[in-house]
DNA sequence: TATTATAGTGAACGAAAGGTCACTTGTCAA
DNA sequence: TTGACAAGTGACCTTTCGTTCACTATAATA
């Protein structure tokens, strides 16, 4: 299936993309991971750079589909503990998807190159985090569950460490459980600063 | 002079290394943008990765002398304002000083690659910056000026939105003047939200 | 002054890169 | 059964890469 191999290029090419950037990336060896010889990728991709722009183009399209949409944010928790949960689920998810992953290495090698890439890279790493848990914490704020405040802030203070420590453990995965469980005390430490007890 | 081109070609390596890649670079391009030949530049180092190792000892050791020594702690701020003040003055170094930009990027670039560069991006963009404000934090609840809470978990909560803001200019230069403004902001909710008033 | 080490040149090299092309194979519709 | 087409192969091309080397110019040293 012609479909099929394509598909196959794009996620071998997330693969190394995300290990060695797009110029320490080379058709043979992607080729090769696949059981193919260099010529049949281009019989799939007429260029490096058209392989490139289509896995971007996946990239972005499972952006919009998954989060960028107002169907999929996550309901708003009903109590603070929920708000823990809630954030420590999305959390494992984040860190354990191998795939996640792959696409938030390859968007960090590349923010500085490609214009798509640095735009898509901003909303993965601050903006999108930041618009979810703004109106998480409207909601929540309206449930009087957490202080009245400015939701758009405490979501970029809530989001942003967790950020960071997402970014740990992409660099360090031997880490990852220590950054779970430092996510966990913020965010309780979170709770306990802005939630209405 | 040796050491002189020596080190110009270190300058240049990190401006190379920092829009490009360490792959993403050629020796050409960087000995012409020092008014050299190539063959000028295995004069004084070996090979490519030579060069890669000597910036990366360079780095290290600026790291360490600048911000890996007590010596070097800013002074824990009398009051809020001046909390505000401290740290709008670091991030404008930070923000506005091309090498240390560029620095920022290349360990970007190459944390995934390299174990130093991975464990140099560790301390610069999380857990220098929170040892740092730790003991200032720790500072002003001896002092009276914050609430008394884990300096620690303070220090987290504090330094690592702006480094995701900072991360923001490196990454669009042009959102600097908004990023600044946001982290002004954000110091001075963090101060409403855990001073003493 | 003669010598020697240093910095820099320019041509060349082999390896590896991205890309092309004539050709084979297998599948399916006419 | 045959024709057409998509998928894949292997040899080959060009360019670029990192690296080497014989050589020159210069400036300090003995």
């Amino acid at each position: 299936m012609a479909n099929d191999t394509k598909e196959r290029i794009l996620a071998a090419a997330l693969e190394m993309f995300s290990q060695n950037g797009y110029a320490g990336t080379n058709i043979r060896e992607l080729s090769a991971s696949l059981g193919l010889v260099k010529s049949g990728v281009y019989k799939h991709y007429e260029s490096k750079e058209a392989i490139w722009n289509a896995l971007l183009d996946q990239m972005i399209a499972y952006y919009a589909d998954h989060f960028g949409s107002v169907d999929h944010l996550p309901p708003v928790p009903d109590s603070l503990e929920e708000l823990t949960r809630l954030t420590m689920h999305m959390v494992h998810i984040t860190v354990h998807d191998e795939k996640i992953i792959m696409t938030r290495k390859v968007l960090t090698l590349e923010q500085y190159r490609d214009v798509r890439a640095r735009e898509l890279a901003t909303k993965h790493f601050l903006t999108g985090l930041t618009e979810i848990f703004t109106r998480i914490f409207a909601g929540m704020m309206d449930k009087g569950l957490i202080r009245r405040d400015d939701p758009a802030m405490l979501a970029f203070a809530y989001t942003t460490p967790i950020s960071a420590l997402i970014h740990l453990c992409d660099r360090e995965p031997e880490k990852t459980e220590d950054a779970l469980r430092k996510i966990e005390a913020f965010s309780r430490h979170f709770v306990a600063t802005y939630g209405v007890q």
